[in-house]
DNA sequence: TATCATTTGAGAGACATTATTAATTGAAAA
DNA sequence: TTTTCAATTAATAATGTCTCTCAAATGATA
């Protein structure tokens, strides 16, 4: 954990900004909750049982500030709220989600294989891909 | 475009809707900004020019009906507003974005290549794919 | 035309998110 | 350690997207 918030506080200065306790609360928390795809509501109830006086706004502002500095990835799993997830090898492709679409569960997808796919988009585009986010919707093993 | 109606009218009668002037308005709206990925803010005030008096709560009833039809497909750019294109080929997957971290322009692909990785998805995680979304983050020709 | 379930428009309401502002805080300099 | 000051905060108001409610209007069928 205190190599992550090192990491944060690192990142944080490169750009100039403050390692805050509520910066490491929010932090602590999704990376606690690792593969939980919280909600900033979801994530605002836990962070204050540590941080009670924490305002949601400053969750917001957070949870945005770690977006930009790549040390988090929002999702959009269309259920009214995004939704985020700590990366764990920074810089590299974030990896796939299967969305049932019965029970709702999302799970997470190792595997990448998209490089044959990049590489005809950049030869035939002529657009160069940073990242990519990939979504595949249908029926988990237990919904079947 | 009348036949695009026709269809229309097909799949709502099978479910039992009805062919309103104001759905056929929204669907006209879409068809013709295809390849505009428009909101539905948008698609009402371009509705509103033949057709001033609809309310913008019928065009999102309208725009939640023809997607749960698969005649339009909802796209999520997190630009604060969901966006929604016509399926030109309806059955088939969804094609993919490519979405400009510059300039922010959304550009279709229209090539696939992921039966290999949804095949290795089925095996490996007993998931059944029904559908896909991929959306490609990187910089367009222009702002290379 | 008469019937009736479906659909509509208008406005209120719900919800996630953002903006505002005065007070507080972190960290570099004195 | 204290001072300084921009960055950050909590609280709350405001915004924007989208949904709900309900009386009135409409489309399809007889």
């Amino acid at each position: 954990m205190e190599k992550f918030i090192d990491n944060l506080k690192e990142k944080l200065k490169e750009k100039g900004y403050k390692l805050t306790p509520q910066r490491r609360a929010v932090l602590e928390v999704i990376i606690t909750n690792e593969g939980e795809h919280l909600s900033t509501e979801e994530i605002y109830d836990i962070v204050k049982k540590n941080c009670p006086d924490i305002g949601l706004a400053t969750v917001y502002r957070t949870i945005q500030l770690l977006d930009k500095l790549d040390i988090i990835s929002t999702l959009y799993l269309d259920d009214g709220c995004n939704r985020y997830e700590f990366n764990i090898q920074n810089g590299e492709h974030h990896h796939h989600h299967l969305i049932c679409e019965s029970c709702s569960k999302v799970i997470e997808v190792k595997i990448d294989l998209l490089e044959k796919l990049e590489e005809e988009i950049q030869v035939n585009y002529g657009f160069e891909i940073l990242d990519h986010k990939v979504q595949f919707y249908g029926k988990c093993e237990n919904c079947k």
